[in-house]
DNA sequence: GATGAATGAGGATTCATTCAT
DNA sequence: TATGAATGAATCCTCATTCAT
């Protein structure tokens, strides 16, 4: 390899993407994608192969940073509580103040486009969140529930959430905190 | 009137649509779905004018053949519970009794070429279990939060859950009757 | 024939076609004239066999009409730059005060669509007037022109002074007067 | 520059594009002019973007290549009449040499596709020819008419007299000296 | 005759991917 | 590797004309 692919070229494309997906849904073209990251349209084609596995990148890239910034700090000790509080704001936080991030990751989340084996690349990362997820459900009325399921299950809240902190960003607070207190009784 | 439009063609464009809309999305091509309803690609456009139009019209009726079955029965009286539980069975059934049906919609609901409208054409005809959830969670975590999220939680709840009991078809039942004490206790 | 065609409706049909050939060019549709001229589209075959004949009665329609103004109450006698005058101040006036049908005759004069034969007869209707112009063209420059270039040249200029009046309606008077100065002298 | 834009490919599209308008006019198919250009479907729109940007391309080059041909060996000194003769002759020669470029080129004149903006870059190259004009009409019976107005009347001489020369080679030599006198007498 | 739904070829334009430079 | 022109199948939609009612 005379010259490595260029991580800022990657990051520009990724970020253009995120945008563009965001915007317009999985329709986006590359080229579009390309001219707003400021670079040709074929080194699209360079640094990720085809538009598919630019959009599992991408998926993936978003989940990752999502589920490092959730597990970022957290609260160490047995308050499975607090825990759950820290990832739930956590995560509500990033998506309402990334919106362009969270949108394009919920687009990217219902499509077909992305193959299985990045979701699980993509819920690895997560599995120190979902252990405490688990422990508080291992009481409740989920119990005996699917794991696949009950973090569905919790996805769903997260992602209904943000999006009901961003169509109301004046009670974006209180909303995030009601949501947290229903999510512990679902999960109770 | 020379010929009415037929009945008959209208509806088997639409239930084409929703064959190709929940196997390939929103992209599902017009000549495609024209090709599978048995009609010439012209009449798809003879009966919805735009393909955006034929998918409001695809959103809203099947809207509307699920609020009619989840509303059908419901038992009457005083018992909230027992109407929750009529909801939530019937509306999880449905869904996997008619997969294509439940994709189909999935797609169109987190669409933009669905619009406001429609959406709320949707929601008025679900008024009365709506009623029902709201009564029920009077008293709870959620009292104070906005109507619409409460709304949203619930269907994401229904989507979440008839994923999990299509995935796992020997635990539905199961799936179905934890999901149902999950969204009881998200409520209360 | 049990019921004869509807002379209103043809009419009708005409002066919607006027209007969208003058706006949109020969490519309006048929529909959008039966639209606008509140019949249904059937009729427009019905009633003109097919577009291209619609077009050609158009054209002769419009041609009939100007040379029924331009020759109305021209002044007998044997002058004629009188005779010239009255005519080119009727057809420009005709022109900038029916501008739709202006447009639509330049559109129709211009395209393949209307045959020859229609061409001829509505030179035809306007002999009168070719004739003045033959009389004062005898002894001046074009006398050995062919004849249909002359009118042509004739027809150019009242056109082009229409334009001329109606993109400057504040000094219309004036252009016409000039126009009909330069013509008087390229016909001497 | 990975590959520069084709120049002969351009040339091709636009000579392809000159002939069926020519023939078809403004409706020529973009799939028919590129098949007659030897290029593929999807080239016109690399070249052009959209058939609006071909049109006007092909406006201005047609014009363009007229200017240049009127203008070229110009008789220099003072004999504004000589400069005139000299315009005409090439005006018309050239229309009758090259009738698919006369015959586009008059579509695209009365053609609402060709922008303002195209039609004033055209006018401005002619400026040395419309200078020769007004000089001749600045005592004549048009000295005060708009100077669009003077000019548009002379092209639609050339039209007319290239239509008649084309229809009647056998005199085109007569008829083009008689439209010079005609224009002369026009003029002043 | 009146009506307007039915038809399917054709229209302009887009796009992921390839490949010459 | 970098670049952006090249490609042609695919897309949504239009339209003149026909014909069932």
């Amino acid at each position: 390899m005379a010259r490595p692919l260029n991580e800022h070229k990657r990051a520009a494309i990724l970020a253009a993407a995120t945008q563009l997906v965001a915007e317009q849904g999985l329709g986006a073209a590359t080229a579009q994608i390309a001219k707003a990251a400021g670079v040709p349209h074929g080194s699209v084609f360079t640094y990720f192969g085809t538009k598919a596995e630019l959009l599992n990148a991408l998926y993936l890239e978003l989940k990752t940073e999502l589920t490092g910034i959730v597990l970022e700090a957290l609260p160490s000790g047995g308050d499975l509580r607090a825990q759950l509080r820290h990832i739930w704001e956590s995560w509500t936080h990033w998506g309402v103040a990334t919106p362009s991030k969270r949108r394009a990751l919920a687009q990217l989340g219902v499509s077909d486009q992305v193959g299985a084996l990045t979701r699980k690349a993509g819920y690895e990362a997560a599995q120190p969140a979902l252990d405490i997820i688990w422990r508080i459900s291992a009481e409740g009325s989920l119990r005996n529930a699917p794991r696949p399921y009950v973090a569905a299950l919790v996805e769903a809240m997260a992602t209904t959430t943000m999006d009901a902190m961003s169509d109301d960003p004046e009670h974006a607070a209180s909303i995030c905190a009601d949501g947290f207190e229903a999510l512990w009784r679902l999960l109770n």
